[in-house]
DNA sequence: GTAGGGTTAG
């Protein structure tokens, strides 16, 4: 039989087998399929050439096949019938995959875990779960393939309340301290944000890899927990486990979360020492975490040095010159991504955004109305976000409302909260009112809305209708997220929040904050009482504002850093006016720079002056 | 024979 020639698969061992099954094929594909047509190829011819389609991803060939078995009459065994679906399921061609296993008059495990397998990586997570039930009602017993299988499937389609079935299930059947399923099954708890579960998982594992390790990691990191993250990786890493590019890409989106730049360096020393081939990824997460750490310099040398970038490395370095408001890098950068790669939906994102941060109104427009033209790029309520914040940003105020009420979806608060922002800075009271209005509707709860249209009254010198506005935000009861900042120093993590009591100098920086506070009024700053949200007198006021937690960690960075260093502040959230003429007078007054990162940008300031132009 | 963790944006 031609299909194998040169090639007698019982002589030789099992472990070899594969990589002699790869080289047969390369050597009998394009010639012995050819010759099989007119003769009847037996058990051994089949199963060798399907394993040569499964390891090329040779679809054609593998329709060939099949199509051989079908016009010889061949009825397949069990065996040979899952190696088609395995081979359909590997090369995609999912119903395919499915049409060969639905004609099985027998299935066992390996057919029904190779398809479930081939839906789950292909993302179709329901249709993956669907088949695992079709499979247990037909009495086949789960192994821990088909349980690694179906737990990465949950994670995918988020249904929480299978999480705990097949968990049960698991546990029944006692895998859940198999390695691979219990590395599905924490990433799947973690995906769900069950964080405490996924470590009893993990810290029930008699045995852990590297994988088991950058999952566990990784839960913290998607839940934000970076803190966490860090602790966990120190604790594993000093314990003995072993790193791959997966875990340094996990831990450095952790890194760049926590903006610390010392361990950052270190991870990227470590990266380099390792000598690793080079992994796109991980270039694109080092990039991010540089650009995160307030060194743009350190992202673009990373790459500028890349053999290959993804459309993401281009997108990491486009949001990173955005985030630090370097418009014209933006243009200049995408224009030469042009030329290389096309631009996906999150290009198109970064560079509007990119525009609106760095202040080019009319470039980022004429950009936007060139892609949809052109390209008839797929609009995210995103996209028109930016847009909106463009126009907003250059005082087209009316123009962002029609836009609002034009565009193919539901506008949310954060929409409408740009344009409201929008509103105090032009000053604009009538479209200030029909957006506050929406907004009040939306999220009567939000005090920030209020405030924002008490300041557009206040700003107009209506003074009525400030107290007015002030009055209803008393009347609601307000939540809001507990706003933190923080300062590393000497890779110690210090974190303040509002009137932060804990800290161990708590006495010591209330005493410099004052002293700044004496310093930068002499020099001119006059403190936005508007910002505070209670209804106290103003001196209780001005002292709530001292009590930010950015002021409290731009004072911290002050008292313990030589002068001429710049001061590196991290926000959770956007970051207050007052706190950002707070910084601006420190940075003139004491002639230091100040970079501030909020939730949406840097600030860098530097002689009284910020780069975000005060507008964000 | 079938299996687990990862990058930009939100």
């Amino acid at each position: 039989m031609l299909l194998t020639r040169g090639f007698r698969r019982a002589a030789v061992p099992r472990l070899a087998r594969r990589d002699m099954c790869g080289a047969a094929a390369r050597r009998t594909t394009a010639s012995g399929l050819v010759a099989v047509a007119g003769g009847g190829a037996s058990f051994h011819d089949y199963d060798a050439a399907i394993t040569a389609c499964v390891e090329r991803r040779a679809l054609k060939q593998g329709r060939q096949v099949h199509a051989h078995m079908v016009t010889a009459r061949y009825r397949p065994p069990v065996y040979l019938a899952t190696r088609l679906v395995i081979m359909y399921a590997r090369c995609c061609a999912l119903d395919d995959a499915r049409n060969v296993l639905d004609g099985m008059p027998e299935r066992n495990v390996v057919s029904w875990t190779a398809m479930i397998s081939g839906y789950s990586q292909s993302g179709r997570h329901v249709e993956a779960l669907q088949l695992f039930i079709r499979m247990l009602r037909a009495g086949c017993k789960p192994n821990e393939f088909t349980f690694a299988t179906v737990l990465t499937s949950c994670s995918g389609s988020q249904s929480i309340h299978q999480v705990k079935q097949v968990h049960s299930l698991v546990a029944k059947t006692n895998f859940e301290s198999h390695m691979f399923v219990g590395s599905s099954l924490l990433d799947m708890y973690a995906k769900a944000g069950n964080i405490q579960e996924a470590r009893r998982v993990f810290d029930m594992l008699p045995e852990r890899d590297t994988v088991s390790c950058t999952a566990i990691i990784s839960g913290y990191a998607q839940l934000g927990l970076d803190d966490e993250a860090l602790d966990l990786f120190r604790q594993l890493y000093s314990a003995g486990m072993q790193c791959n590019y997966v875990t340094f890409t996990t831990l450095l989106t952790s890194l760049s979360g926590l903006a610390s730049l010392d361990y950052g360096k270190q991870v990227h020393g470590l990266i380099l020492r390792k000598e690793l081939p080079f992994f796109v990824v991980l270039q694109n997460s080092l990039i991010d975490m540089y650009s995160k750490c307030g060194k743009l310099l350190y992202s673009r040398r990373v790459f500028d040095h890349m053999p290959q970038r993804s459309a993401i490395s281009w997108n990491a370095m486009l949001m990173g010159y955005g985030r630090h408001g370097i418009g014209h890098e933006v243009v200049q950068l995408f224009r030469t991504m042009t030329e290389e790669v096309k631009p996906d939906s999150v290009t198109l994102l970064a560079v509007l955004s990119g525009c609106s941060h760095g202040g080019l109104v009319d470039e980022g427009l004429d950009i936007f109305d060139l892609i949809v033209k052109e390209q008839n790029a797929v609009l995210s309520i995103g996209h028109y976000g930016c847009v909106i914040d463009l126009l907003g940003r250059s005082g087209r105020l009316q123009k962002a409302l029609d836009l609002i009420q034009d565009m193919p979806f539901e506008p949310t608060p954060a929409i409408w909260g740009s344009l409201l922002g929008a509103c105090r800075v032009h000053v604009n009271v009538s479209v200030g009112e029909v957006v506050a209005q929406k907004l009040l509707d939306m999220e009567p709860g939000n005090a920030g809305n209020y405030v924002i249209l008490s300041n557009i009254y206040a700003a107009a010198g209506m003074w009525k209708d400030v107290f007015r506005v002030r009055n209803l935000m008393l009347e609601k009861t307000v939540t809001k997220e507990p706003g933190q900042s923080w300062i590393i120093l000497d890779k110690v993590i210090h974190t303040f929040r509002s009137s932060d009591r804990l800290h161990p100098r708590k006495k010591d920086i209330d005493a410099k904050i004052k002293e700044i506070y004496v310093d930068i009024r002499a020099a001119g700053f006059v403190p936005d009482l508007s910002c505070v949200l209670h209804d106290v007198d103003d001196e209780q006021k001005e002292r709530m504002l001292l009590g930010h937690s950015e002021k409290l960690a731009v004072t911290f960075g002050l008292m313990n850093t030589p002068p001429g260093l710049t001061i590196r502040v991290m926000k959770n959230l956007r970051i207050c006016v007052d706190c950002h003429n707070f910084a601006k007078f420190v940075s003139k007054v004491y002639g230091r720079e100040i970079s501030l990162r909020d939730k949406n940008r840097f600030h860098l300031l530097t002689d009284g002056a910020c780069t975000c132009g005060d507008y964000w």
